[in-house]
DNA sequence: GAAGGTTACTTAAACGTTTAAGTAACCCTA
DNA sequence: TAGGGTTACTTAAACGTTTAAGTAACCTTC
């Protein structure tokens, strides 16, 4: 591997002027700017970043902490999410580390680690939570960060989320339009500072349309199949079960259809099943799931452009940007049957 | 941000006795020692692994390019996979750095930047493929890494692999218990190694039962859902269809059972279907689906283990080692229903 | 009681960069 | 023609570690 040193002696050039050349800075004569560059080709000098990073301050990394929450195997948040923060950080000449946690407890232990260690020049947190201490952390400490999901609290940092409430309440909407009156909400994880925004979605739209809100209808949830389908259980138990439910995501929408399914009851006929999020299972599933698509890649694509944005100390053009997520209206809420 | 020298200030030592007492090495008496430990604790103190890189020749990072296939958003391999390296990484104080690739033909440079940038010590390949320039140019380049799949050549390397020849076999010697005799096969992407042991379990399979082996029930698959579908499709149209089809992946299987369905025929009644990883979709659909399951969280987890003894000059356990996939009957192979 | 060994340190160089400060040559300008 | 400015470099310090080499005190041993 060769040195900066290297390049000097070939060029025939003190090691400050090569440094000089290669970050296009101080005064340099074309005739020896040439001759470092060419020195620089032959050899296949790359500059060692590690050095770089010891004299700067920076370590051209981004850091992702995989919360116990995302790490669900089968959540495939995961995978598009982290391809675009990967892809758009190489973009900038940036790598992403991607760390886990085994549990809540040692989360905010990781991030700390991360931060004295000097690993990670800034991050990325997903899935804000009430109470989030990553955050809170990240914010005292003055360290770095973008987040996908709004703060719970005052904390003032940049990030991007979804409009729980509109894209709910446009379901609720829809579901009311093809008649229905008896309308389930399968609830996310209270772990989750986005279950506050589709509940209020889902009340608001009730509202509007004058009907009762009847708190038996709202089932607590979670993130899991599981959790659907024992939601959508207990929702079938009651003397008047609903007749369409709105689950907080996808996963959740398809435990919900199976618990249906096993009672020997038919989707979207006995009762119809909006979802939340548009995984790829959305639309493998039988029937197809009806639901509001969140771009998960888009999402990360422009977390990482604030955080780099960020990092360069260059204003931020839209430090709290919420984006609406789009209903697709697939089998499972009928609205398509009934249409076609 | 204490340094090295604020401690040595404190504890009223050299830096140099400070790095002895944190790396357990050199002669320091005990009172000294306990002077220092005391000074890192009241500061907070920790090393600046980037100073330390530099001077060390590891970076404590492992590197992880999502190749074009793994990088589709439905594959869950992914998640599964990448959890397990960064969860083992981290047990030996590495971290895992992720990068992708737009395509193909820009894969083997980001491998050289990476290598040239000094960015990781080592890597973790995975989806070893026939003529793998990834492969071909770490071993020219003696750089460490690992591999998920074995060459497809002589190239020598360490590796975990899963046995697609027994387990193919085995799923086919299952659909020949149940009394199949026309089995079909969709084969994965001719761009993995994978697919050849698959192909030659299925030919094994059907030669120790005497069947003969009918060209036309090969189909040429690929990765997605969608491959499944027009491959099956294929199946479909032939005069006389087969009765049971094995497919690369359990998305193809997917695919395919949605092909069959399509066509006003049942699963498994009609066709049965077994798939290949058992990622979570096989047991959401319905009828669930029977297939050969990986463990790719075992397989990352062996592989970083690997990796860092191979980085420690350790002698690697088993250096190639195979593991065995294991049989899943679900409702789609008929097996279950049969005999229950 | 001097030679040699051990113990417990310190000094200083090195890793590969960046960059402030120094310098030498040249060209203006009054 | 001295003084000052510009140009085009070089020198050297610094970033925070590790570690080979040096040193001084003490303990053996014969």
């Amino acid at each position: 591997m060769p040195t900066i040193k290297d390049v000097a002696r070939l060029a025939n050039v003190s090691i400050a002027t090569v440094s000089y050349v290669l970050n296009n800075s101080g005064l340099v004569s074309e005739a020896t700017r040439a001759r470092v560059l060419a020195a620089v080709e032959e050899l296949g000098y790359r500059p060692s970043i590690i050095a770089r990073s010891l004299k700067g301050k920076h370590t051209h990394m981004l850091g992702f902490v995989l919360s116990p929450f995302a790490r669900q195997p089968q959540d495939p948040f995961f995978n598009e999410f982290l391809s675009a923060l990967a892809d758009t950080a190489a973009s900038f000449d940036y790598h992403v580390a991607v760390t886990t946690t085994a549990d809540l407890s040692s989360e905010r232990k990781t991030y700390e680690d991360m931060v004295r260690d000097r690993r990670v020049d800034g991050f990325i947190v997903a899935d804000t939570r009430p109470d989030d201490e990553r955050l809170a952390y990240l914010v005292t400490a003055g360290f770095p960060f973008v987040a996908f999901g709004r703060p719970a609290n005052e904390l003032d940092f940049p990030y991007v989320d979804v409009d729980g409430r509109a894209g709910v309440k446009r379901a609720v909407q829809h579901l009311i339009d093809l008649g229905h009156r008896r309308i389930g909400l399968i609830e996310l994880s209270p772990a989750l500072v986005c279950r506050m925004h589709r509940r209020q979605g889902y009340e608001t739209a009730l509202q509007e349309n004058g009907l009762p809100l009847q708190p038996e209808l709202i089932a607590v949830g979670g993130l899991t199949e599981k959790d659907g389908y024992l939601a959508m259980s207990g929702l079938l138990d009651l003397a008047r079960p609903p007749t369409a439910v709105i689950a907080g995501n996808d996963l959740m929408a398809v435990g919900a259809m199976n618990a249906i399914r096993d009672r020997g009851l038919a989707v979207p006929d006995d009762v119809a099943i909006i979802g939340f999020d548009d995984i790829p299972l959305a639309s493998y599933v039988r029937p197809t799931l009806s639901t509001l698509r969140q771009d998960f890649y888009g999402i990360g694509e422009r977390l990482v452009r604030m955080l780099m944005a960020l990092l360069r100390g260059e204003e931020i053009t839209e430090p709290q940007k919420i984006l609406e997520p789009t209903l697709i209206i697939r089998e499972s809420s009928g609205g398509a049957l009934t249409k076609g």
